[in-house]
This record gives structure tokens, sequence and C-alpha cells, in this order.
DNA sequence: GGATAGGATGTTCACGGTAACAACAAAGAA
DNA sequence: TTCTTTGTTGTTACCGTGAACATCCTATCC
């Protein structure tokens, strides 16, 4: 030690004051150590302006004590929390997963720490999610919703931290924006599908009734009657019928309307919903894809690994994920005069089995 | 108001001393209000104790400046921050994300907010990890790996936290542990195939090479080998390859293996790779049951839809994570003198198609 | 030898809230 | 009337850490 610290020793060390806890402080390290306070701040950081001798004294108080530093003190005096949030509509959705999963590779190697929230589709939950997120101070957010109430603006806006929006690309982007067109996705569908040379081309969705709502959903089937239309094709095979999230069992009931409809070829919102089409055909003997084709979106797993393998549209949400995460640090890391980015991921037909070639 | 605040205002508003951002703060609120900062503080907290004229106006300088408090803060002062620590394997697997679902809706209502990591099954994540989530100063930690190192343990020491171990049940508890037990799982699938009269009883799971590694699953391993033995049956038959998490794939993957060997009932290690059995068993002309009957373990969605439906184990994953919320809640509520619980939710066999009797 | 530069460490104060207690007014009790 | 109680609001002092700046020491240079 080459100077005695002023900092001022209880007269016992056990003896507590004030409201604190049994935890061990900064300040438990320091007095252990025989340093000032800042100089186990630097080393806990990693600041590199120790001397190695006194670096390797503090280590070693750290693991007797076994201190963690606390965060909320530290970016309370920082300014800087190393939190991004992330609203999603649900957890259990492979893709919503998987972009989280690329989001959260890129950020941890820097050390910040996603903060989640989920709305399981309800506007109402939005706000005060929104809410609770932004009291914890995140650097950046990441939005998959629409965000509409006038106060949920106000308060972003009173944030005052970078916004990027993925998954669907916003007309008016509130910020930057990662993702690919929901509205494109019904169009290519469409396309593929009449491509074909299918005759009764359908489709199914979920409805939107309540405080559920997929709006994601509801833009594929928008873009996909606007195909029909403009091919001169009748939209009357645009099924709307249950509450998102859609999945297996969704598919499932709606095949006997399918058939009343005689439909040869049907787009399903999403592949779990087109896998629980295909099941339930094999279980009326409709063979897919001589009877019904059947294409879905998403690409997910379970789509390559039923028979017949599923004809699909493709995006990559871990590379979205991972392309926000590198946006994200980027802007928290002073390049605030970036410009609001739009990047399109794109999407791709994957054309597997379930879609035969018709006329 | 009914007396002067004596709270110094800046000469001028704008003016920012020291570190200060340009979030507006409680001072803020307290100024535009008129009122002290600490009758801010108990109108955000709805404390009751203010005036109803006092909260309307404090109610309206919130919304006026898009005030949202700073929770790093309010912790730091009240030693209390609403986070609740979450460590996962991964976030990717239905039934984990299913609990993390039932926790979250349990807690969401108390104000509480998940803090969610997760390890990707690799062991050296688990202590950087771990790190990160007590550095944050959550009221309780939820684990649900074998947490081994002697750092973390002396991290979970010192955190002075209430720890709750869900999804399997450790033999060594650190604190609380809701949920079932794997080796039962094992046991209790080898007892029903060999219930059904087969010979040629098997089994796939992962392999555990390196630093990923699946306690769950070669637990269940575990169980069904030592039921196989006590009736006096070779494990000749199980089988230990590819990595963990096993996905459709795996299974698809091993189906050669299973008919080289004459296998005629298989218990996968989930019901992911169990689809993937029965998937490519339908490629290869192999009828199940008739020629392999299958079963799996966690009861996914898509194993109800399948054809043949699959015979699984079923355990409550939601319900798990639901029952682990209102413990939480007990135990951050003060309620610190209740005994360690250790609650098994148990397990049930799901007989559908995908297992026929045999002999 | 004295001035200077730079490295290592220390001191002070602010970050934005809240616990604890104090102060004061109005209403009720003795 | 005076004392006590109750309800409302304010003041003070922290919570644990880091930014900014200060200080001390050693090495180097002319």
């Amino acid at each position: 030690m080459r100077r005695t610290t002023k900092e001022k020793a209880a007269a016992t060390p056990t003896a507590r004051r004030g409201r604190s806890t049994g935890r061990p402080t900064i300040r438990d390290v320091s007095r252990l150590a025989g340093v000032s306070r800042m100089t186990v701040s630097r080393v806990v950081r990693g600041l590199d302006l120790v001397l190695p001798e006194t670096r390797d004294r503090v280590h070693k108080a750290i693991a007797d004590l076994g201190y963690v530093p606390d965060r909320a003190a530290g970016s309370l005096s920082s300014r800087r929390t190393g939190f991004i949030a992330l609203m999603l509509p649900t957890l259990t959705n492979a893709n919503f997963s998987a972009a989280a999963h690329g989001l959260t590779e890129v950020l941890r190697a820097a050390d910040y720490h996603m903060l989640i929230a989920y709305t399981d589709y309800s506007i109402d939950e939005e706000e005060r999610q929104l809410r609770n997120l932004l009291a914890r101070r995140p650097e950046a957010i990441v939005l998959t919703g629409w965000l509409k109430g006038r106060m949920a603006s106000r308060m972003l806006l009173a944030a005052d931290i970078p916004v990027i929006e993925i998954a669907d690309l916003p007309r008016q982007p509130i910020g930057h924006a990662i993702g690919f067109s929901n509205y494109e996705v019904g169009r290519t569908a469409a396309r593929h599908l009449l491509g074909k040379g299918f005759q009764h081309v359908g489709a199914i969705a979920g409805s939107n009734e309540g405080d559920v709502i997929d709006h994601r959903g509801e833009e594929r089937m928008r873009g996909f009657e606007d195909e029909l239309r403009q091919a001169g094709r009748s939209t009357d095979l645009v099924i709307r019928q249950g509450n998102a999230p859609v999945s297996y069992g969704h598919g499932a009931a709606l095949v006997p309307r399918l058939i009343d409809k005689k439909i040869d070829a049907v787009f399903a919102v999403s592949d779990l919903s087109a896998v629980g089409v295909v099941m339930e055909c094999q279980r009326h003997g409709i063979r897919v894809p001589e009877d019904l084709s059947v294409m879905g979106f998403g690409d997910f797993e379970i789509g390559s690994v039923i028979n017949p393998r599923l004809t699909t549209i493709h995006v990559d949400f871990k590379a979205l994920g991972q392309r926000t995460g590198q946006l994200l640090l980027q802007l928290v890391n002073g390049e605030t005069t970036l410009p609001p980015q739009r990047i399109d991921v794109g999407l791709r037909v994957i054309e597997r089995t379930s879609v035969r070639t018709a006329g």
C-alpha cells in the first residue's frame, strides 16, 4: 500500500448503518483490500489503470466476499444501464424467439442485457409493459408491435432513446426498422399459387376480434387478397376464423370448410396452421398435394419434417435479430447521428412437396 | 397549496447541472406541480396519503412531462428492485417458455419483472450469466440448471435471496424446488413399454460431450436403463447420439439404427425427436405403431396433431411456472421463514396411438 | 537540480429516488 | 381552553456507484 486512504472505517465492520442490507458493497471490498472505493471500481470495470499488485489484492477481496457489483447503483451514476428493451407479442412463437436469440447473442458479447416484455397480443398490455420497460431506463428499445396509444408515443419520445421496430416493416417507422413486409408475404403466396395454375385459391387466418389482435397476420391476408383481385380472382375463399396466435388446431378445425368450398390450394397464415391442415387431411383421406395443396408461412422446423414436406415462405428471423443487435450496438455506442435505417431482410419461397403443379 | 416548499428552484429550469440527462425527473414534476419530491413519490406509488386535489395536480404534471420514474434509483433507495431472475437453458423449448409464461403471468400482476438469462446448455455461460443476473439485484432467483461452480454457489450465498430450482427436482436442493423427476420419467416410460409386452425396447437421447450438456435428458435415460435392468432386460438398445437440444432431425437421423437393431418400441428423450422418428418411418414405409412403437416426452402440441398421435409423458409446465410464481410472491413478501419447499408436480402418461399392444 | 510529465490513487459530489422522521393544521377530547 | 390525535406535506439523509477533478509520487529531461 503506497498510501493510507482516508476513507473512514466503521468502528465495527459488522455494524450496519441506515437502510443497507447485508450484501457486500464496494466499500467492504475497499476496506478489505486497503484501497479506496474508486480503485475497486476501476478494477471491477477492468479499466487497466491500476497497478497489477493492487489489482490482485482487490480481486482477492472480491472473491473472498463474493462481491457482485450493484448495476442499479452503477447505472444511476454512469447514466448507462446496459439494458436493451424488447417488446414481443409472445415468447412461444419460434420465430420471435429465434429473433430474440439472435439479438441476445450479439448483445451479450457487448455486455448488454435484454429486458424482455411480451403482450400476448393484447393492446392494453402494450402501454403498461412499455411503461415498465422504460422505467428501467433501457438504452434502446426494440418493438414488434404497432404502438398506437398517444401516451405510448409520448413516453417513447420523452425517453429519448433509439427505437428499432422489427419483424414487420411499418409504413411510418418511429425510428429505425429491420424486417420484412407481411403484405409482400401475402402477395408472394398468392402469386406462387396462382402461378401453379390453381383455380380455387383460398387462405386461412385468424380473425381479429376484441383486444387480441394480430396485425401481422392480417397484413399477410391483405396482400393475399390484393394479389388475388389484381389477377381478377374472387377473394371469397379467404377465411378468417379464430384468434391469434393461431396454431395447429386452427388449421385442423378449418379443413371441413376447405372441403366445403372446394378449395384446391390454400395459404395458411402460419406454418403451424398449415401443418394442422395437412395432418387433418390425412385423417380425412384427403391427399396433399393431389387433392389439396397447402402453403404456409414462417418456415418452422416442423414443416420440413412432415409428409409431405411443407412449401412455405422463409424469413431469416435469427439473422434479423443479429442485424438488429449490430445496429443497436452502433446506436448505443455514440453513432446517434445515424439516419433512420430501414432494412428489408427479404423473404423467399421454399418449394417443397405440399404444393403441386395444377392445370 | 397549503404551504410553500423550500425545495430550491433552479434559476433556469432548462439549465442542467452535473451529469443529468434531458429526461424529466421527479424534481421536474415536483416543481411543475408545486409540491415536494416526496409528495410526487407518494402519488406515483399510489400510496393514497395525498389529498385528491394535490394528487390530480401531480398527475397532470406527470402527463405533461411524460415522466416515467426511474426504477434503478428507486430500488437503490428502497432496496427492492422488483426483479425476479430466471435462468433457462434455452428460450426455444416450448416447455421452458411455457413455464416462463406461467411465471410471468403471476408476477406481472404483482408488478414484478422477470429478468431472463439463458445458457444454451453451456456450463461456461452459467457463471457469467449468474453474475450478470445478480448484479441487477433480483429479489429472488429461479434456476433450471444444476449449478456446479464453487464461485457460483459463493455468489448465490452472498446474494442472500430465495432460490427456487424448477423443472428437475435436484437431490440436494439449494433452496426451494418445484418440478418433477426426470429419472422417474425414464422409469415410467420403460415401465409403460415393458407393460405393453415389447421384447426389443430401446431409447434415443443426445450424447453429452464437450461443454454442452443436457442433464435432464441424461437423467431420463438413467431412469429408463435402471427400470430395464430391474426387469432383467439388456440396456444395449439405448442409443446416445447428437447434442442437446435434440429436435426433429435427431430422431429422423436415428431411424436406420432403430431398424438395424430390430427395435420394436422406442422411447425418445423428447417429443420432438419422437416426431422426427415417426415422420422418417413414414418415408421408409415403416408403420407406426405396427412395426415400431414410439413414445416421447414433454407432450408438445405437435405430438397430438401428427398421425398417429404420439403417446407421451406429460408434465404441466405452465402450472409449474404458476406455482413457482405463487411461491415466489410468498417469499418476497416477507414469508422468509417458510421452510424449504419441495413440490413435485408429477407426470402422467398420455396414451395415444403411436404405441401398440404387443405379444 | 529543478521543472515537467505522466502514472497511480484518492476525494468530492451527483445520479434519482425513498425511509424515517419532523412539522404543521384542523378536528376532537378532556 | 389546552392537549392529543389524525391527516397531509416537507426535510434530511442516505442507497452504491462512477465522473470529474485533485493529489502524490516517480521518472525523465534539459
